[in-house]
DNA sequence: CCAATAGTGTCTATGAGACAATATCAG
DNA sequence: CTGATATTGTCTCATAGACACTATTGG
């Protein structure tokens, strides 16, 4: 019994001394996060120009080191908060990149999240902080994507503050008018910025096909496409249809789609009709509310 | 430009001193390996029995800390190779757990790995190393899972070797006239060890339900099933199916099992057909040989 | 009326569950 | 022949793509 205390009392001690932080050299970690929005059938996503060494003026992803006392979750709301002042927002764990010379710095293994924005939320918070931060198209190309946005580049010699989307753009604050609510894929702008994958920093430019890859695979089979409502109470199937062809990248037909929600969200009870319908310029739509999981069985 | 300079020297200097390994708390990072294989329709995990505190005598998957110098996809070999002496396993990433007390000890993040081991590797592997490591049947119940092993419990007093499966069960090493290679799902053991979720050392337990979870969600979707056979160059659909029914728990019907491979595999040509037959108890199988990518089309 | 958007219906192809029927071996 | 396993076929239902048609608003 003595003996037996004692030799744990070892191991564990060995452990400690073993494997005690700081001790021998050990990779950082850190989360980086993936703002992604819609716009009418519009993917978005946020990126950072950067203006420190290393990938100088390249486009990175906000991300941060994850702190002692906080999951990784927590780091990637926190990034989340200092660079868009977004909280409550939906995030899904992506993956754990972790090869060694992914920042030329030093060793960080990253855990990335995507973040689901609604467009009415991220609006009210783009050409964000320092008007390094910009919300991108993202556009599917046959080998992968490339960003575009149509703000102007801004002087980066000044290096202060550059055009941001919202000034650029100039636009409209109220939702339903909004020209580009029911615009198809989007088009090749004809001024702006055109990011390809080369003119991401780090490993970025993967993580972001890591992304929307993943995003395409869970959408018809999740309800991830419902975070990016703007009213999660109040949304008609054209607002959650153009969310599907922006994830997509593909249009979506109207009366298929509102089967494949029939199917799988109305006759479940996962979303429900609401009394009154939303007026706009043709017929009214009716308006739905998501409930998420199905309430007919109380929990027992 | 002077200017511009030394305001990026100095900011690259505060990231350095701000993020010098070593100058400030950070957690520790390391990788667990959930060791998955089949058995007939059975699912086989490999858990290891805690010989020290904390969780002494519970279960938990083999992991490491994962080095300066490789990726978490290395140190997870490295483990596979450390407690089965395998190596050259397909390995998928599962999730990165990052709950701040998920180890008492310390503050580890830990990115799992499911390891796909085909039955014949593990057969000639099992029993690993000092007795410790215990290939369970991992068995679906209606909230969850349970590991049942057939074998005897060691006396841990002794503590150094405990009956290995192989030894207990005395399996034979033919692979053909193995009597549990068609069996239908795992039954009530009326001997050996039951594991339930209260004896899953750490958030391992929740580690494997999440890891049950995936396999299941993925292995219609992906070619996941085919890493678990024995020899990916002559299989029957049989072999194939069996594997089918251990990771998702069900039985598959024949006929519309050979036309869900025939469909996705056969036609595409991920999979051809051998000219050998495979001869057993009735009519002779075809055999087939897995290809992967569509070899129709050659890289350009 | 027309334009615009919302919503329904129909034809067809595909895939999968249930299950019957046939084929080919060992003995 | 029988037992055992492999392989094919058939009926049916659910789902989804393509696409035509109807409904309800504003002007």
């Amino acid at each position: 019994m003595i003996s037996e205390l004692s030799e744990d009392q070892k191991k564990e001690q060995e452990f400690l001394s073993k494997y005690d932080p700081g001790e021998y050299e050990r990779p950082s970690i850190a989360s980086d996060v993936l703002v992604f929005s819609t716009e009418g059938s519009v993917l978005k996503l946020l990126l950072i120009r950067r203006n420190d060494y290393p990938f100088k003026g390249k486009w990175c992803l906000p991300g941060s080191f994850i702190g002692a006392n906080e999951t990784a979750e927590e780091a990637a709301s926190r990034t989340l908060l200092k660079e868009t002042g977004m909280t409550g927002i939906a995030m899904e764990q992506l993956y754990t990149f972790s090869k060694i010379d992914r920042d030329p710095r030093m060793r960080i293994i990253s855990v990335s999240y995507i973040a689901m924005v609604p467009n009415r939320v991220l609006r009210f918070r783009k050409g964000i902080r320092d008007g390094e931060a910009v919300l991108f198209d993202v556009v599917r190309t046959g080998d992968g994507f490339v960003l575009m946005s149509d703000f102007e580049e801004p002087d980066l010699s000044g290096a202060e503050r550059g055009a941001t989307p919202s000034e650029v753009q100039g636009q409209a604050t109220v939702l339903p008018e909004t020209k580009d609510r029911n615009t198809a894929l989007p088009e090749a702008k004809t001024h702006g910025v055109l990011v390809r994958k080369g003119d991401i920093a780090f490993d970025h430019a993967e993580i972001i096909q890591t992304a929307l890859d993943r995003m395409v695979g869970k959408i018809d089979y999740t309800d991830i496409g419902f975070h990016f409502l703007d009213d999660k109470d109040a949304f008609t199937l054209t607002d959650l249809r153009l969310i599907y062809n922006a994830v997509k990248g593909v249009e979506h037909d109207i009366g298929n789609f509102r089967r494949f929600i029939k199917n799988r969200y109305i006759v479940t009870g996962k979303i429900i009709n609401n009394r009154e319908d939303r007026k706009g310029f043709g017929r009214p739509a009716a308006t739905y509310r998501y409930i998420g999981v199905n309430r007919q069985q109380p929990a027992k």
